[in-house]
This record gives C-alpha cells, sequence and structure tokens, in this order.
DNA sequence: TCTGGGGTCCTAGGACCC
DNA sequence: TCTGGGGTCCTAGGACCC
C-alpha cells in the first residue's frame, strides 16, 4: 500500500467499512479508548426531570410510565418505558393497546421534542470537555473517544464513572457507560449492566461477559437474522463467535461475516466527528389518522410532506436527483416506487409533480395508511448544472421557496399555508427534523 | 398486535454497453 | 439468429439501527 496515496483514501474511510484489516486501524487499536454513552429511558426520563424542575409532584420514573403517541390518530406507540413499567413487561415499539393490557395504570404522556433536544444537547457538552472526537449516534447515545485523554489514559474506568457522575449531579438523569477499546465493545459494554452504570468490556472481558448473551442481544442481530442463526444451532453469542465464518457467508452473505466479527469483537471503525458525516437522504413520512382512498386527498398529504422535505434538503445546503415514494396500504403492505431524475432540484414544486407522477404511477387504488418520500443522490447546491433554458424559471421558483423559508423559520411552520388545505380537515405540514433524526451509523461504521 | 418516524446498507434481477 | 462474459447502473424490497 502507497502512503503517499493515503490522503486521498482517507475519505473513503468514512463511506464504507472496506479498511477494516488496514494494518493502521490494527496497529492503533489496542491503544484507542472509546466510551459508549446512553441516556437511560431518554425521554421518559427527560420529561420527568424538565416536570420536576417546574414544579411537578410526581416523579414518572418511579411510577409505571411511558411516553407514546396518540392511538386516535394511530401513532399509538410506545417510545419510552420507566422501569416500573418495565417490570411489568412494557417494551419499546409496542402498541399502547398491549402495554395498557400488560399495565392497566400505566402513565402515559406525549412526547416533546424540543425538550429532548434540549437534553441531548446539555449532555452533549459535558461530554465535550473530554475529548473532541465525539460522535452523536442518536438523539441520546455518543461515542467518546478518550484516547488522548489524560485521565482516560491513567484509569479509563474512572474516568467513565466521574462522567456518568457529573450528568446526574448537574443534569439529574442517569446513563450507562461503555468503555473499551473499540466502537462496537463500548456499545455491548454499556448495554451490559444500566441504568446508573459504567462498565469495561475489554477483549480479554468478551469470554465472560458476553459470550454467555442470547445471540439477538448482539448489535446487528435483528428479529430476521435471530431466526436464521437459530436454525442453524445457534443461540449465544459466543456460539457464533466460534462458528465457522465459511457457513455463516455462505447463508447470509456480507452480513454472516459482519455479526461473526461483531461476536468475536472485531471491529476497527472510526468515532466520527459530526462535520466528517455526509447525509445520503432527507426523508419525512407520516401515518395518516384515517385511510386515505381517494387521490386527491393522497396528493395533498404528499404535497405536506415535499413542504417540509424540500424545507430540510433546502437548509442543509443541498439538491436532490432520485425520489422515492412509498406507501404502506391498510394490511400493513409496503411497496415503493423511485425514479431519478435527469436534472436536480431542491425546488418544492418541481419535486412535488415528480412526487405525484411516481405516485399515480404506483397507486394500486387501496385504501393507504402511510405515506412517505424520500430525497436521495444529494449533491451540493452550489454546483447545481443549469441549462439557459429553464434557467429563468428556476431562479423564480427557487426565489419564492426561499422567501416561504424565511418566514416559516421566523414565524413558525404554519405562518404561511397553501389554500386547498384550509377547510380540508389535513395537516398542511407534516413530518419534521425530527428527534431521531442525528446521522445515523448502521452498521457502526 | 390495531402496530411511529428517521435513517443506512445490502442484494437480486434487469437493462444496457462493450 | 444463436452463442458468451464482464461491468455498471438502476429499481424494489428487506434488514437493521435508534
Amino acid at each position: 500500500m502507497s502512503y503517499a496515496s493515503f490522503d486521498n483514501v482517507k475519505d473513503n474511510r468514512y463511506r464504507n467499512n472496506k479498511y477494516e484489516d488496514d494494518l493502521f486501524f490494527k496497529k492503533n487499536s489496542e491503544n484507542r479508548i472509546i466510551f459508549h454513552i446512553d441516556a437511560n429511558s431518554a425521554f421518559l426520563s427527560w420529561d420527568a426531570v424538565y416536570r420536576l424542575q417546574h414544579g411537578e409532584g410526581v416523579d414518572l420514573r418511579e411510577i409505571p410510565s411511558v411516553v407514546g403517541g396518540d392511538p386516535k390518530s394511530r401513532h399509538g406507540i410506545v417510545l419510552a418505558k420507566s422501569i416500573p413499567a418495565k417490570k411489568f413487561g412494557v417494551q419499546t415499539g409496542e402498541s399502547l393497546m398491549e402495554a395498557k393490557i400488560k399495565c392497566p395504570k400505566l402513565t402515559v404522556v406525549p412526547p416533546r421534542f424540543h425538550i429532548y433536544i434540549k437534553s441531548s444537547n446539555a449532555m452533549f457538552d459535558i461530554f465535550s470537555e473530554y475529548t473532541p472526537i465525539i460522535q452523536r449516534y442518536s438523539i441520546d447515545e455518543c461515542f467518546l473517544d478518550v484516547s488522548e485523554n489524560e485521565e482516560a489514559k491513567r484509569d479509563p474506568y474512572e474516568l467513565a464513572i466521574k462522567i456518568k457522575e457529573r450528568i446526574k449531579v448537574e443534569l439529574g438523569f442517569t446513563v450507562s457507560v461503555g468503555v473499551s477499546n473499540n466502537k462496537l465493545l463500548a456499545k455491548m459494554g454499556s448495554e451490559l449492566k444500566k441504568p446508573d452504570a459504567a462498565t469495561t468490556l475489554f477483549p480479554h472481558e468478551i469470554e465472560n461477559k458476553l459470550w454467555p448473551l442470547p445471540v439477538r442481544e448482539l448489535f446487528m442481530v435483528g428479529r430476521a437474522t435471530e431466526k436464521k442463526l437459530r436454525t442453524i444451532g445457534i443461540n449465544t453469542i459466543g456460539e457464533l463467535a466460534q462458528c465457522e465464518v465459511g457457513v455463516l457467508k455462505e447463508r447470509m452473505k456480507s452480513h454472516g461475516e459482519l455479526v461473526w466479527k461483531y461476536a468475536n469483537g472485531i471491529d476497527h471503525s472510526l468515532v466520527r466527528r459530526e462535520n466528517y458525516i455526509e447525509m445520503k437522504g432527507i426523508g419525512n413520512s407520516t401515518t395518516i389518522s384515517f385511510d386515505v382512498d381517494t387521490k386527491e386527498e393522497a396528493h395533498m398529504v404528499l404535497m405536506s410532506l415535499v413542504e417540509t422535505c424540500s424545507m430540510r434538503l433546502r437548509d442543509s445546503g443541498n439538491i436532490c436527483k432520485c425520489i422515492t415514494v412509498s406507501i404502506r396500504n391498510s394490511d400493513f403492505i409496503n411497496y415503493s416506487h423511485q425514479r431519478v431524475m435527469s436534472y436536480e432540484t431542491n425546488c418544492t414544486d418541481e419535486i412535488y409533480k415528480e412526487v405525484i407522477r411516481l405516485f399515480d404511477e404506483m397507486w394500486k387504488d387501496e385504501p393507504i395508511r402511510h405515506l412517505g418520500i424520500r430525497l436521495s443522490q444529494l449533491s451540493t447546491a452550489k454546483n447545481r448544472q443549469l441549462t439557459l433554458f429553464d434557467y429563468k424559471d428556476i431562479k423564480k421558483k427557487e426565489s419564492f421557496d426561499s422567501v416561504i423559508d424565511e418566514i416559516r423559520m421566523k414565524y413558525g411552520t404554519d405562518a404561511v399555508v397553501r389554500a386547498k388545505f384550509i377547510h380540508s380537515g389535513l395537516k398542511p405540514i407534516r413530518g419534521g427534523a425530527g428527534a431521531e433524526s442525528y446521522p445515523v451509523m448502521s452498521s457502526i461504521l
């Protein structure tokens, strides 16, 4: 490998995981110290803290409670649960109906994302005092590379305890910290003990701490993978680790190899700071509170999604070349239709026209429960190619969009609304930047 | 089971080109 | 018309994460 070309390769390291066997990483991974820090029952804890600070007597964390959506508008799932609720068997992601059957006295509170974002930022600010290398994995999780922190070098576990205590004292909620020398092990470590705990999971501890766990507990082993593994007699992470890689690769392609590596604690990915993470796409979707069964209504819902989505696109400074529309029907069957366009755009109007075309081509004239759009193949707006022919028209649309954006930023998204929504009973604007919209890692890199 | 919303990555199959 | 192989791009759908 030529080191002269190393800098050119560097950018690609952030985009794919083909470099894990790179000597560079192997040589350095033993010296790295990585923390994974996870806020315990984040939404629920944060809501509880806010309520206490605003004079409410009850601590949601001490009673069976959940943060959840409104079943009437068909958003009724559990987003976060208290520990007392967990004791009743309440699970994140299940319907509120189910949760209430398990625990009839359950307290349900609606989510308040603006509060969660503040709590998340406050947590992040404290982490920033210990290292500049922080990856926000989601609203409630961070990876910290503290390899260069003097306290971490002396005793990483002590530092983990110190940070955890600071969060508790200064912000009023608890976190779980995982300590190791790569991200995967740090993440698995933070799962081992919670709430309010710090746990090491260094390579020499894998056999005792990680391998006895059910295979489903491993990062990247979901429902489908668990099933496949169990059919070949693999039930624990240890059994997966000791399995022949070839067998897994044959049955599950690259995913088989990936989970085998994770079971063995192998992961050479870097803690990536925010600015190194590029957006691949921007999407908004919504479950409508009733089944939509006319084209006109569907078009209006799509318009409300295009409004937010295109605004987010413009806000990010990007234009898109590919548009995807997805439908979930009343039987919960999903399907989608996408097109790469011959041009790139960030105009509400142009995106809407394409969205409508895609929808009309795909819709099977059946009741619709959920609609989504996604804008991808992004590039920076500055590089946009314009033909002389459409130059004037596009400039006009662009300035129109930017005026609307400005008004909405200043006075709220409802400040400007399309006339046809006014007596329609439909929401003119749907979706948004969302609380869980931090850049996501998919296979940890 | 009356079951959200925002992401990423992978794969299979088809179209098209050389 | 029959016979290929390799490469790339695109689409739809699935799996996984929080």
